[in-house]
DNA sequence: CACAAAACGTAATAATATTACATTGTGTAA
DNA sequence: TTACACAATGTAATATTATTACGTTTTGTG
């Protein structure tokens, strides 16, 4: 049967959340998949966790939800600006802020690994109207 | 019944955390509590939104657990300092990160609400070791 | 071809969180 | 001090997110 599959469950998943203009939950992959053979939860999990060894996605903490990873091969600490109304998140990655994040670590002997910054707010377009 | 309890469940709740060294999860404060009287999940989540309604804890969205706000009424973001061996998690504010995501966000013009600053890693007693 | 590693199938279950609806307790103002 | 509104609670059911365990199939490589 594998044979004569064209892809492979990660990259239906990668293809997939490429499609979309938010992140999704792993249960919405699901059902999106469903019909292209996507048929357990185990399937998805496994597919968006190599995803996420392989740096293609990241997973938004605050939604529970996988998005694309927007910049691959990015250094830094990758940036989250969520919009609470129409649900857009748009990746950004700043310098400053992963030295400044470096510098407090320092302060306190902490050795950081990976950081998680997640900003909820009103993206441009909802804030105007 | 209620006449005759002396603490709310909302008050025994804080309480319990401010004798942990670590953030807990709502099923590990319902074990917890069970001997007082809370017993079903929803009275653990009522207690936990109204403390974090009040500020007087934060949510760990990286680990789901919750757990004390250590310097109340503080202004500007939290950040978080979680130690992937020993589970310690310190909370800092830092003036410098705040002024750094005004700053990300004014850029795109992101109207910024909220923000989940968590850094994971070794705290400074489990890096020397 | 033989083998190891990667990918997949399937079922069950664990862990986290919410909803709905009824009841009881508390503060306060007439 | 009674009446009322609101806060807190009780209880059951269910929704959502994620993992574990175990076996099979496919793929790449020497």
């Amino acid at each position: 049967m594998l044979a004569t599959t064209r892809f492979t469950h990660a990259e239906r998943v990668l293809k997939y959340l490429k499609q979309q203009k938010r992140p999704l939950t792993a249960y919405e992959i699901l059902e999106g998949l469903r019909e292209d053979g996507v048929t357990a939860p185990t399937t998805v999990y496994r597919a968006l966790n190599k995803l996420l060894e392989d740096g293609q996605l990241h997973r938004i903490e605050s939604l529970n939800a996988w998005t694309v990873c927007s910049e691959l091969h990015h250094t830094g600490t990758p940036i989250f600006e969520i919009c609470d109304s129409c649900s857009n998140v748009r990746e950004r990655v700043d310098s400053r802020l992963s030295m400044n994040i470096k510098a407090i670590s320092l302060d306190s002997g902490f050795t950081p690994d990976r950081s998680i910054i997640e900003i909820h707010g009103l993206c441009s377009d909802c804030s105007t109207s």
